[in-house]
DNA sequence: TCGTCATATCAATCATGATTGATATGTACC
DNA sequence: GGTACATATCAATCATGATTGATATGACGA
């Protein structure tokens, strides 16, 4: 079999680690809580006003993204502020526009 | 509403753009496509030996790759050559290892 | 044309995960 | 204590998409 290890500058990554990372970030919900954190730390409230998005809906992908350690969690009082822990992961899905339809020069 | 338009260098896209390239990656055979493809051009046949996946299945996933204009394709013969429309593509996959867990200084 | 190989398509099954509504937990203030 | 607010959890539903097996299409050589 074939060696399916994905190599970056700094490490070695299994394509299962990469695909579940993926998962996690191929829900436009999650992505909007992304970018909506991307400018600082927002209470769940905060994320359910701005997203429209149902309270609880916004609790749940917000625990997916803390279980894949994307984001923090911090109560203060009533309120729990989650952040982003690498903020470059902003810029990575950024990035990943780059590889949208019709970038290329043939696209008709 | 917020603006959900997500910004990179050279381009705005929208997050469900992004999510739909996303989703097109996160999928563990495709991804195993992807690096098999980061090397150079091969047929279906040379893509269903080397990763251990059925022809159709691999034809599959080459459809939805190329529905999203990640790859081209060419027949040459009985045979047709898929290659990457980017090779930063795999590039960018690579970088995802760098979000995936225990990256940060506080795990556990 | 016939047989074979390479690839694509189709229908059916199967698994996964997003969403919803109801409810529980936890905190603060009276 | 009791009430109100912020958040989390649970069960149920629902949609999506990966996989499989069978079969079709298309190209080549005899």
């Amino acid at each position: 079999m074939i060696d399916m290890t994905i190599r970056s500058a700094s490490q070695t990554h299994e394509a299962t680690d990469i695909t579940n990372l993926l998962k996690v970030l191929a829900d436009e919900n999650r992505l909007k809580i992304i970018s909506c954190l991307s400018s600082g730390e927002k209470c769940v409230c905060q994320l359910a006003d701005a997203l429209d998005i149902p309270q609880n809906l916004i609790s749940h992908h917000l625990k997916v993204l803390k279980t894949n350690r994307l984001v923090s969690d911090e109560r203060r009082g009533r309120w729990v502020y989650y952040s982003l822990k690498d903020k470059r992961l902003s810029d990575f899905v950024a990035q990943a526009g780059e590889f949208c339809d019709c970038d290329d020069m043939d696209c008709p």
